[in-house]
DNA sequence: CCAAAGTCTAAACAAATGTTATCGTTTGGT
DNA sequence: ACCAAACGATAACATTTGTTTAGACTTTGG
């Protein structure tokens, strides 16, 4: 049940199985449907979710009340509001199931004590925002840098399958523009 | 002359002299004058700036050849091609001082001599990641909920002063719009 | 198995944003 | 102090992207 994210542990430190084992103790499974919510804005997030299985979205709202699906996140990813749970802010983002979902949910205590107590723990830590930093640094730079059909096309080259897995006004979303627009982009190609 | 740079760990994390003296006995101090690059696109980043005193913009530039300018940063701020530094790859980003610059240079070495040797150094990595996350999530976030206006109204609010140490059109730049756009918008206002 | 909801495409039109060119003004170098 | 370059505003026009609506098709749930 815990397997993957022992081996997602393992892949950034050095630790041994009484670590890991504490960590996992203070940690739970969760399942979600389709479309359940495993977070919503309002409330300070208190965990993070490792998925072992299935896809879900991070979604903001802006004031005028539309979504903007700004991450897919799958198997073998860490995901949270981690802003807001760096900050212990009220979160902004909506994380909605987009296929029967299951995770490890690490939560503010799990890491809090992984971080006094874990050798490597601040190592782990580092890691995880290193790698966050570099994915939001990437989103950042392309959207700058990139035409909405050019992103278009990345995302085809890096995820030839998340056709298969979304509906296209999410990818659209993502993309930063209108479904109409996005279904007009592909006719013209 | 390196005061701010030992202030700015000392918020983050508990050290003490003699690893501060040591961590900047393998940093070295740099100035640069107006338009001065300090580190160009093609090179692995093998250093990390603190800057101490004036301004910088970080650009990318695309496959036409046109600038974006992604970021200012100033006095007391870590600055880098953060991304590529990390992944050990060639720098995607310029950064240019806009006015007369002062930095502390941590090179490589003396980070990864922090991350072995110091108590806390994972900790200060994790913390330094970790604001930088935060960073880019907000960009990202304002990028695809706010309209350019609205884009131009938060940074007002954030920057009022940026208007009088850079040029319009870095700061359109920034905003993801043309000089002539945001001409348009501050009129409309 | 059917009805309802969701999904994708398409067309016509509207709004936002980009492009180019011009003109004073400011700035920087000598 | 002078001149060339950079800068910011503006207007006219072009292009991109959004909005609305409609229709065909698919999926979903009872």
């Amino acid at each position: 049940m815990f397997d993957s994210f022992k081996n997602a542990i393992l892949s950034l430190i050095q630790t041994d199985q009484q670590e890991l084992d504490q960590l996992i103790s203070l940690c739970s499974f969760q399942k979600f449907r389709k479309n359940d919510f495993l977070s919503q804005p309002g409330k300070v997030p208190q965990e993070v979710f490792f998925i072992s299985k299935g896809l879900l979205r991070v979604v903001v709202t802006d004031s005028k009340g539309v979504e903007h699906t700004i991450h897919f996140a799958s198997e073998n990813q860490f995901v949270a509001d981690y802003s807001n749970f760096l900050l212990q802010q009220p979160a902004m983002y909506t994380l909605q199931a987009l296929e029967p979902l299951e995770a490890v949910v690490m939560t503010r205590q799990a890491i809090d004590w992984g971080y006094q107590f874990m050798k490597e723990g601040d190592k782990f830590g580092r890691k995880v925002a290193e790698f966050y930093f570099v994915y939001q640094d990437n989103r950042v730079k392309n959207y700058y840098s990139r035409t909405p059909k050019e992103r278009y096309e990345l995302m085809e080259s890096i995820f030839p399958q998340i056709h298969n897995r979304v509906p296209q006004h999410m990818i659209a979303s993502y993309l930063g523009i209108t479904p109409v627009h996005l279904s007009r982009l592909k006719k013209e190609r």
